[in-house]
DNA sequence: TGGTGGATTTCGATC
DNA sequence: GATCGAAGTCCACCA
C-alpha cells in the first residue's frame, strides 16, 4: 500500500463529473491497483476513488487512472509532503455476526416468535420471482410467507408483495398471507404493508438469541 | 490525519459483531475523530470504521473507540510499523455535476421537454408513500406523475407505481398517468413500465441544459 | 456477464 | 433526532 500526502487537484469523469480544487489530501494506492483520495473528514467514503481493475499512467506530476468502463480519475500533484510504501501480508477475512442471514436462522429455530402456533415449513421457499425467506403455517394451518429483514423498508414490502402475487396461484398453499419481520420497520413500510394486507412484526435480536429453540439444534 | 501501519487485532460490536484476526493493516484517524481500518484490497470500503462523533480512549496498546449509539471498536496493537501525523487544511468541497436533483431542476424549468403542451403543477408533490418528483399536466389537461432518475431501473417503475396507486384515489387529480424520465433506462424497466401502462422518456442532460426555459428564471 | 438484494450501507435534505 | 431517498453507492451471490 502506497500512502501519499500531497497538495493536489483531482478530476473525475465517468458516471458523473466531480472536481476537487487544490488542497492537501491523502492518496491511497492499494496492492490491487485501487486508488482513493481522502480528506481529513469522514471515516467511510473517500472523496474520489477508482476500484480495480485500473490502468494507471504517471507522467510527471499527473496521474491518470482509467478503467474499462471508461471512467477516468486525474490527479495533478502540486506538492508531495510524504510518500511511503508498505508491504502487507494477505488479509485474513472479516468475520461478521448479526446480519440478516443470522436473524433468519434464529427465526427458523424459533418460529413461535412469529406468533403462537407458528410452525416452519421451510426456509428459502422458491417462487418464480425468487425465494421467500421463511414459509410457515399459523395456528389455523394457513400458510404465511415471511420476509426477514434487519430493517424493513418499502422495498421489503414490494418484494414480499411480488412473492405473494405468485404464491396465491400455487394450489399447494392454503390461503397464503404475508408477514414482514424486522428489528426495525419504517413508518412508510408499515403504511404500504397495511394497504397491501401484509402483517408486520418487530423482533429483538438479543431476545431471539436467548429463546429456547422449538427443536433442539444439532450443534 | 494520523496514519498508523500496524499489526493488529480488531473487534467491532454495535449494529453487528465483526472480528479481524491479527494482521498488518492501515489505521486511519481523521481530524474529526473518525477511525477506519484498511487492508491492502478495495478502494472504497474500510474493513472496520467508526464515524464521528467518537470517544477515543487509549491504554497501552489497546484503543477503544465508542460512540453515543453504543457502538464500540476495539483495536489491539501488536506491532507498530509506522506512525505519522499530518496537518490538513480545511477541505474545499467536492463539486458534482449531473446528478438527479439537477436533472429534476432542468425539467421543472422546461416541462415542454416532457411533451408538447406539458406544464408543471408542482415539484415534490406529496403522497402517503412519498413525494412525486414532478406533477404536470399534459396538453389535454390530464395529470402526469413524473419520476426523474439518472438511470431508470425496475425500482424506479415500482416507485412510480406506488405513487400512482395512491394518486388514483385522489379526487383532486384528473385521470393521472405516470412517466419515467431518465438519461438511461434499463430494458427491463422499459418492459415493466410498458406492462404497467407507464410512459418513459430518455432525456439528454446537455441538451436540456441548453434549452430555453418555459419561464425565465430569477437568476 | 447481468440482475438482484443486502449493507455496521453512507450521505444529505427535510421535517 | 427521525425519516426518507439518492449514491460515481459497493458488494456478493447466482443464473
Amino acid at each position: 500500500m502506497r500512502l501519499i500526502i500531497a497538495r493536489c487537484v483531482v478530476h473525475y469523469t465517468g458516471r458523473l463529473s466531480a472536481h476537487l480544487p487544490e488542497g492537501l489530501r491523502l492518496i491511497m494506492v492499494k496492492a490491487d491497483g485501487c486508488v482513493s483520495v481522502h480528506s481529513d473528514v469522514g471515516a467511510y467514503k473517500p472523496l474520489n476513488w477508482m476500484n480495480a481493475p485500473n490502468n494507471i499512467t504517471v507522467s510527471d506530476d499527473v496521474w491518470e487512472i482509467s478503467n474499462p468502463k471508461g471512467e477516468l480519475l486525474r490527479i495533478e500533484l502540486k506538492e508531495i509532503v510524504s510518500d511511503a510504501d508498505f508491504e502487507f501480508d494477505r488479509h485474513p477475512g472479516l468475520q461478521k455476526d448479526g446480519v440478516e442471514a443470522h436473524l433468519q436462522e434464529l427465526l427458523a429455530d424459533s418460529p413461535q416468535a412469529l406468533g403462537e402456533g407458528f410452525k416452519l415449513i421451510r426456509r428459502e421457499h422458491p417462487t418464480q420471482v425468487g425465494p421467500v425467506d421463511l414459509l410457515c403455517t399459523d395456528a389455523q394451518g394457513n400458510s404465511v410467507a415471511v420476509e426477514v429483514k434487519r430493517r424493513g423498508e418499502i422495498d421489503s414490502v414490494e418484494q414480499l408483495s411480488r412473492y405473494l402475487e405468485f404464491m396465491k396461484d400455487d394450489p399447494q398453499l392454503k390461503s397464503v398471507r404475508g408477514m414482514l419481520v424486522a428489528q426495525e420497520i419504517r413508518p412508510q413500510a408499515k403504511e404500504l404493508a397495511k394497504k397491501r394486507g401484509i402483517d408486520w412484526l418487530i423482533v429483538d435480536y438479543d431476545e431471539l438469541r436467548g429463546m429456547e429453540p422449538s427443536k433442539p439444534r444439532l450443534f
